[in-house]
DNA sequence: GAAACGTGGGG
DNA sequence: TCCCCAAGTTT
């Protein structure tokens, strides 16, 4: 146990990877690190942290937000209802706190969107106690360290570590010893190849000494994602474009789109069977051709397809929460990824022109 | 407990 | 190209 953290601090004080929120004991942006990091790694939320300790740099600046600007922020980041938990626990704060940040693990855990390992993070990292941090990093370290062979997606996994990391925890530098755990996972004892040489207690690690590594952690087969096809129809004339509010429930909620018909099978549908409904005068309408199919995802296997209205008279049936809105103003809110990626690169549109 | 919820990078 | 999975939480 001596020699562990001997090992574990020494290597943590040399090879600590120097992260925004590393800088700070404030719980406020600490929890704001925690929230962007989840299911997110570090180098993709680095630069949705500054934008939104610059943009909301306290809890009352995000309570009293506009919902859309929040959102707007996190575009692109995915898993936006973590926005919209981000806003109910500002208010919360507000509310119940005097808009303090509360101290209590229990209290913390108390906020929506924040979990068991997110509290226990803050509770570490902005107040020192001494509450074992379990996220994917840890519960591979001690997958390995202690060659623990339940599912690590089951409870009892969860509980075995728990324990383990109780027993492990130092009365002092509950912090360091969270963060040490984290960086060890994100660094070295990585899911494939782990970097096992270099690592400060290797001689200590229960699946290193017996060469099983590779077995940890016990991993149950997962379910093959869902697969969406989605038909855009972007719509262009004199300087707009159309777009659509998404539903407030399921994906991309609340967001803007162009209109879209999704499926979770690839029924071939021409484009006048899909968007007919849409025109007046269908044939005249849709002017352009069918364009090209856009590969946007990996796991979730998106294809979008454009096509132009060239006309003035676009004649469009009027849809629920559909709006007319000038290019200018898309700029202005939140939209998923799809959408966020064509404003990013507007050449999207004159690229699929040219076939 | 299982499914839903995004996106991006690495091997 | 395809599969994995990342500082998880909610329902």
């Amino acid at each position: 146990m001596q020699r562990f953290f001997q090992r574990l601090w020494k290597w943590y004080g040399n090879h600590a990877r120097n992260l925004p929120w590393r800088d700070t004991s404030n719980p406020y942006q600490i929890w704001v690190s925690e929230v962007i990091l989840q299911q997110t790694r570090v180098a993709q939320g680095i630069d949705y942290y500054h934008n939104f300790i610059f943009t909301f740099p306290d809890i009352a600046s995000l309570a009293h937000a506009p919902e859309e600007k929040i959102l707007k922020i996190w575009q692109g980041l995915g898993y936006y209802s973590r926005a919209r938990n981000m806003q109910a626990a500002a208010r919360l704060m507000m509310d119940k706190y005097g808009g303090n940040f509360p101290v209590r693990y229990s209290e913390i855990a108390e906020l929506p969107g924040v979990g068991p390992y997110t509290a226990a993070a803050i509770a570490s990292f902005a107040f020192g106690l001494p509450y074992p941090a379990v996220d994917g990093n840890v519960k591979r370290v001690v997958a390995r360290l202690f060659a623990l062979h339940e599912p690590v997606q089951s409870a009892a996994f969860m509980q075995q570590a728990l324990a383990l990391l109780q027993e492990l925890m130092p009365g002092k530098r509950a912090a360091d010893f969270n963060q040490a755990m984290i960086e060890l996972g994100a660094t070295l004892c990585s899911p494939r190849n782990p970097a096992c040489d270099q690592c400060p207690v290797a001689e200590m690690c229960e699946a290193h000494r017996t060469g099983t590594t590779d077995r940890f952690p016990v991993t149950r087969p997962k379910k093959a994602a869902v697969k969406r096809y989605h038909d855009y129809l972007f719509l262009e004339s004199k300087g707009e474009t159309w777009l659509q509010k998404r539903p407030e429930m399921g994906i991309w909620a609340g967001l803007y789109e162009f209109p879209v018909h999704i499926l979770e099978y690839d029924a071939g549908l021409s484009p006048l069977e899909i968007f007919g409904n849409w025109f007046y005068n269908p044939g005249e309408a849709v002017v352009a051709d069918r364009t090209e199919f856009t590969h946007l995802l990996t796991h979730q296997t998106i294809f979008a397809r454009f096509w132009h209205l060239c006309s003035d008279r676009t004649n469009i049936v009027e849809q629920k929460n559909c709006t007319r809105i000038a290019m200018e103003e898309i700029e202005t809110l939140p939209v998923h990824r799809l959408m966020h990626k064509y404003l990013e690169k507007k050449d999207w549109r004159d690229s699929t022109e040219k076939q």
